[in-house]
This record gives C-alpha cells, sequence and structure tokens, in this order.
DNA sequence: AGCCAGGCTACCG
DNA sequence: CGGTAGCATGGC
C-alpha cells in the first residue's frame, strides 16, 4: 500500500489532530504553531516529559510547572533540580526527565543560532544532547521549529508491521515516509499525530474487546 | 491487579 | 549489530 492511502485511511477515521498541544489545547488545521519562543520551549519540554509517558501525566507536570513559573529554559536552568523533579512527578522517570531538561535549556542557551543551521546539522546536535533520542529530536524538529521531518514512534512501527511493510527500525520507516510523501512539514506533522491518535483507539479496541474472567 | 504510556541510556553477549 | 534492565507515575 501507498503511504498517501495510509495518510487518507486514517484521516477518514479521524479529524485533524491540531498538534502540538499547547497550554492544553489543540488547534486543528492551524499549523502556526509556536507563535512564540516561549511556546517553542514548552512544546520542547512537553516532547521531553512524553517520553514513554501518557499524555495525560504530562498535561498535569506541564500544569505544575506552569504554575511554578518553570516553563521556560531561563527558568529551569535557575531552578534547583529537586524543586524541579517534585514539579513534574506525574510525568514519572521525574530524576532523569529533570536532568534532561536542565541539559535541553543548557543546550540551546549555548546555541543561539541553533535556527539557522542546515536540517541534519540540527539534528545531529540535538542527538548528542544527553536525553534527546531520534522521537524526541524530530518532534522538537517537526513540532517546535516546523522542519519538514517525520516522528517515528512506537506505534508507527506497529501500524508498519500490522501493514506487512518490511522497514524496521526507526530510521528505516522514517525513510520510506519521507520518501513516498510530500517534504511538508504540515504533511508530517498530521501523519504523525494520526497516527497517535489510531493507536490510542487500537489500545482502548484491545481493552474492550479482552476475555476477562 | 497488572499492563502500559506520544523513549533513552547504559550495558550485555 | 540486536536485546534488555532501569527509570516511575497514574489511567484504565
Amino acid at each position: 500500500m501507498h503511504m498517501q492511502t495510509l495518510f487518507k485511511m486514517l484521516l477518514k477515521n479521524h479529524h485533524p489532530q491540531g498538534w502540538w498541544p499547547i497550554a492544553g489545547k489543540y488547534h486543528p488545521r492551524d499549523y502556526s504553531c509556536p507563535r512564540n519562543q516561549q511556546q517553542r520551549e514548552e512544546i520542547i519540554i512537553g516532547a521531553i516529559l512524553t517520553q514513554n509517558t501518557s499524555w495525560k501525566n504530562v498535561e498535569k507536570a506541564l500544569e505544575q510547572l506552569r504554575k511554578n513559573k518553570l516553563l521556560s529554559f531561563s527558568a529551569l536552568l535557575k531552578c534547583p533540580k529537586s524543586t524541579l523533579a517534585t514539579c513534574i512527578r506525574s510525568s514519572g522517570y521525574f530524576n532523569q526527565k529533570a536532568i534532561k531538561l536542565k541539559e535541553i535549556a543548557s543546550f540551546f542557551k549555548r546555541n543561539p543560532y541553533f535556527r539557522m543551521l542546515s536540517l541534519e546539522k540540527q539534528r545531529e546536535k540535538l542527538l548528542h544532547v544527553h536525553g534527546i533520542g531520534p522521537e524526541t529530536a524530530d518532534s522538537i524538529l517537526l513540532y517546535a521549529f516546523r522542519r519538514p521531518i517525520f516522528v517515528v514512534d512506537a506505534y508507527t512501527k506497529r501500524l508498519f508491521a500490522l501493514h506487512g511493510f518490511k522497514e524496521k527500525t526507526y530510521d528505516e520507516i522514517q525513510q520510506r515516509c519521507m520518501r513516498e510523501l510530500p517534504h511538508d512539514f504540515k504533511v508530517y506533522n498530521e501523519f504523525h499525530a494520526l497516527i497517535v491518535a489510531w493507536g490510542k483507539t487500537q489500545r482502548l479496541n484491545n481493552r474492550k474487546g479482552r476475555k476477562r474472567v
């Protein structure tokens, strides 16, 4: 099956998702976010907090950060690690994530001209930051910087396997998606978000259908 | 009561 | 290279 077909099937079964959520709000068909540096930082912080964690738990952590005026890189850098860990408790792995948040904040402080770099260079530099792997790096590039790069996650791998595609690894799947879809950040934005929407319903269905004693 | 979430690092064979 | 323990909370 062609990737376009898969995309259209997802669009038929789900509404446009309006990623990345800002302050808990989705904005379907509006791809103009982030509108400012503060929103960009919120996206990046969320991208780290959501590593192997449900978005519900991340939202609570983001609210705590917002309430404590910690939802920005400059504030994160000044904040004691233990305070930070307490705020993001609900997102799990809070000690690790407290370190990661400080790492990424420090990275962007040391790289004020990040936006001027080529996409390849940006990705390479992000991957060298402790706590930033391929999915988080690509999420940051796609959703915080509107760069045309496709994000692969656990759901994407499941979807590919389900359709019998031969691509297995992160890079293989990413390359195929980018080869077969327009090189447009809006397309990659919606496609990834739709796959997550699909993945969530998939999980719900599995639960309902599960045999219980 | 488990299993799992919008992963990553470190370490193993 | 591929595989996996550890990290940790909260929803269902």
